[in-house]
DNA sequence: AGCACGCCGACT
DNA sequence: GTCGGCGTGCTC
């Protein structure tokens, strides 16, 4: 007898169950399944199987899944990811699945015998009997018959009347896929030409005239040509080839098409730019871990601008070469066809843009191509990394400093890029990483010996320095006056600007939004005295409070450093710059891009229009702004509130604010006209603003990794975030309270430091309340493994934000 | 996720 | 006494 251990599609529980394998099923490690599950059917794969089963009570699998099988890579990639980030098995391993597998069994009620005359009076409502009637019409009904007769609660409820009294059972069904490859037919005359020829002469004798033009047809195209071609040339008809084939004139065969490509095929090979001095210097040990086929870690420290992209391209040559593949992961499918663009020059024909914005069949299309070879070349966002790459040769994180690379909302919450180095690791491939403001962790690494550094320090084309940054400190304007949203300079600066006709792009950072009280005369920000981060203003209770350890306290009236009496309330969105801007220039055509704005207008042609077109003068954004999109017409940047994210209560807030002013920065002046960027700030002294101000990264790292090393936080220890939301707030406090005891227990003798519970940042969600724990530690996933949480936790191993 | 089981408060 | 709220534990 034949066993298997299968990782089942179930939110919790054991990492796998065992199963038998029925006789004359062949089932094997990696194959997709469907097995009995509780009361219900439900997805599985196959870690493993055997002749012994490994647990006493054992259940039969239902039936396998053809298709795909998960390679050994894949199977240990995904035990890797389920521990690491603390996920059950099966999501973790689903990562792996092509597009378009059906998670679901299909639902069938059928009706149960019964003679329909000794019908007893059921006190049936009218709905409740339709489907009865209906079921037993067709001898079962489907999610598609059901649509028909009725949806919502009502109908719920019928089905649930008819099921309890027996009348019909509820079925689960294995179903397979939603997406088809497509198929076309490929027709072909039989024979030899001249033997063609005769049979046209005797069709056309015998009256069968179409059937003569479409030999004719074949004759003139090589003796092949597709179904649907031959229908708009000569209207030939399925039937009509069918008959063809039957009287033994043609052959019909089926040929997969791929579907409209979304990277070009056919580009012609751009001209391949000779590299500079500096481009050449970096891609040195590149280059040269490339060609020792084993594991290394490259950091490609660059500006925008700075010639990373070519190196990409140069490294992906050497990587196809070898025969191995490349894939370039992007922050977002927005950034997505730009590369596309960029690889498919280069190499025509050989790109696969993979991501969830396709329709479903362009999906399995692209993923196919991967699979067979056709494309060795894999871009997009962080799951383009699951791709069936037989052979990797070079993973490219570009931006790697991009948080958008850990998948936070749904399980199994992983960072593409310490799974994109596992992968390497394990197939000894080259993980090559860039960005202009890498991320401290990395860089650290880097200082660590775990990485090699290659740096492109300078702007390619006439050395093209980086914009001046004024920093602009907004006590003073107090001082002089000027409480407005804008300093004089800023303002003095955007009008010369306009009557230029430039384009101006402010920029605000939005993550700051909470309302956080600081005095007008010292720019003290109250803060919590057990936790030093600035306290959060609640307007439901009007108190402030802090989000890491819920120590509370009473709106105050004057300012706890200096008695000063004029305290203000900051968080600003917006539409109250827009409104500003229209107030100071009514005659300006303003433009707001920031999430507000639907994703669809936003990269839709006419806001692009106005952007790029120079209708618009000033636009007004957050982060979004700040990330790829190119604005060549901009040449003031202006940062309303430089500070206004440093206090979020999270340990990477400085980080963060840095690389977005840097991001910021870097708007200005691309075009040909030079750029100025204005900085506006509380806090002018503080180490963030002033090293983004100067562009200097190394001296952000340096006063960075020591506040990380005082704090002891990444990267000197490991976070794991746990978050409990319920509807009750206070069974929500109770519940984290109670776990916080246990993980007291389990810290015991573990460098382990724990801190909360309290309520999280964003202290309300969907409805839910929401209070979090954050450990911290050397190894804190080993700690909290097995650990049995109840419904309602989520568990986030190295989470992107811990506010 | 679904389902069974078990424990407490509002009713016949 | 019982019906049903939902909190808890199990699913191979």
């Amino acid at each position: 007898m034949a066993y298997a251990e299968v990782a089942v599609d179930a939110p919790a529980g054991l990492p796998t169950y065992s199963y038998s394998v029925p006789v004359g099923l062949d089932v094997r490690p990696g194959q997709l399944v469907w097995v009995p599950f509780g009361a219900r059917t439900v997805r599985g794969l196959v870690v493993a199987t055997g002749t012994e089963a490994l647990r006493e009570k054992v259940r039969p699998i239902l039936s396998v899944s053809p298709g795909y099988v998960l390679s050994q890579l894949q199977l240990d990639l995904g035990r890797f990811i389920s521990t690491r980030y603390l996920s059950t098995l099966y999501v973790a391993l689903a990562l792996f699945l092509p597009p378009g597998i059906q998670r679901e069994p299909e639902v069938l009620y059928e009706p149960t015998q019964q003679p329909e005359s000794s019908e007893p009076d059921s006190g049936l409502n009218g709905l409740a009997m339709d489907l009865l009637r209906a079921a037993r019409e067709h001898g079962y009904l489907d999610a598609t018959r059901l649509r028909k007769i009725g949806h919502g609660a009502s109908m719920r409820r019928a089905l649930d009347a008819v099921v309890a009294q027996g009348r019909l059972v509820r079925r689960e069904v294995p179903h397979e896929r939603r997406v088809r490859a497509r198929m076309e037919i490929i027709v072909t005359s039989s024979g030899q030409a001249d033997e063609t020829a005769a049979h046209i002469r005797t069709l056309t004798q015998a009256r069968f005239g179409r059937q003569a033009r479409i030999l004719e047809y074949l004759l003139e195209h090589g003796g092949t040509a597709s179904a649907a071609e031959l229908r708009s040339a000569v209207s030939a008809t399925p039937a009509l080839l069918r008959s063809m084939r039957d009287k033994g004139l043609v052959e019909l065969n089926e040929r997969r098409v791929w579907r409209k490509g979304v990277a070009p095929r056919t580009t012609g090979a751009s001209v391949v730019p000779v590299l500079t001095a500096e481009q050449c210097e970096a891609l040195a040990p590149i280059r040269q871990a490339l060609k020792k086929i084993s594991y290394s870690e490259h950091l490609l420290f660059g500006v925008t601008g700075s010639g990373k992209t070519e190196l990409y391209l140069r490294a992906t040559q050497i990587t196809l070469d070898q025969g191995r593949q490349v894939v370039c992961l992007v922050p977002e499918i927005g950034l997505a066809a730009q590369a596309v663009e960029r690889f498919s020059s280069r190499f025509p024909g050989r790109v696969a843009l993979l991501h969830s914005g396709l329709s479903g069949g362009q999906q399995l299309d692209e993923w196919e191509r991967v699979q067979i070879g056709a494309s060795d070349i894999v871009v997009g966002p962080r799951s383009a990394l699951f791709a069936p790459l037989g052979k990797p040769g070079l993973i490219i994180l570009d931006e790697e400093h991009e948080w958008t690379y850990k998948q936070d909302e749904v399980a199994p919450r992983y960072h593409a890029r310490d799974v994109a180095r596992e992968l390497a690791r394990t197939t000894g491939a080259v993980l090559l990483l860039g960005s202009a403001t890498p991320d401290i962790e990395t860089f650290h690494r880097v200082a660590a010996g775990d990485a090699h550094l290659s740096e492109l320090p300078r702007r390619i084309g006439g050395g093209a320095v980086l914009p001046p940054v004024d920093v602009i400190d907004m006590r003073d304007e107090l001082r002089h006056g000027n409480p407005g949203l804008f300093s004089r300079t800023l303002r003095l600066t955007m009008s010369e600007v306009l009557t230029r006709s430039e384009q101006v792009l402010l920029f605000l950072n939005r993550r700051g939004t909470a309302t956080l009280v600081q005095c007008r005369r010292c720019s003290y920000v109250f803060m919590c005295p057990r936790c030093s981060v600035a306290l959060a203003h609640h307007s439901a209770r009007n108190r402030l409070l802090c989000h890491r350890c819920n120590y509370s306290m009473q709106v105050p009236d004057r300012c706890a450093q200096c008695g000063g009496q004029r305290l203000r309330f900051v968080g600003v969105g917006t539409q109250r710059v827009v409104d500003e801007v229209h107030s100071l220039h009514p005659d300006a055509h303003v433009i707001r891009w920031d999430s507000d704005v639907p994703a669809s207008t936003r990269g839709g042609p006419e806001l692009q229009d106005a952007v790029l077109g120079g209708q618009a003068d000033v636009i007004v954004g957050t982060q979004m702004v700040a990330k790829g999109h190119d604005f060549p017409g901009v040449t003031l940047v202006g940062v309303i509130s430089a500070d206004v994210g440093l206090s979020i209560p999270d340990y990477r807030s400085g980080e963060r604010v840095f690389q977005l002013l840097c991001q910021a920065a870097g708007r200005a002046g691309r075009g040909i006209k030079p750029g100025r960027v204005i900085v506006q700030t509380y806090e002018p002294e503080n180490y963030v603003v002033s090293t983004a101000a100067s562009h200097d990264y190394r001296a952000f790292y340096d006063a960075e990794i020591r506040y990380r090393l005082e704090t002891f936080y990444p990267p000197f220890c490991s976070v794991v975030r746990l978050v409990f939301s319920h509807v009750n707030e206070e069974r929500c406090r109770r519940e984290s309270e109670r776990v916080r005891l246990e993980l007291d227990r389990r810290a015991q003798g573990t460098d382990l430091r724990i801190t909360g519970p309290s309520p999280a940042f964003v202290q309300r969600l969907r409805g839910r309340y929401r209070w979090h724990i954050t450990v911290r530690g050397s190894e804190p996933t080993t700690a909290l493994t097995g650990l049995n949480l109840p419904r309602g936790w989520v568990v986030d191993v190295d989470p992107a934000s811990v506010a």
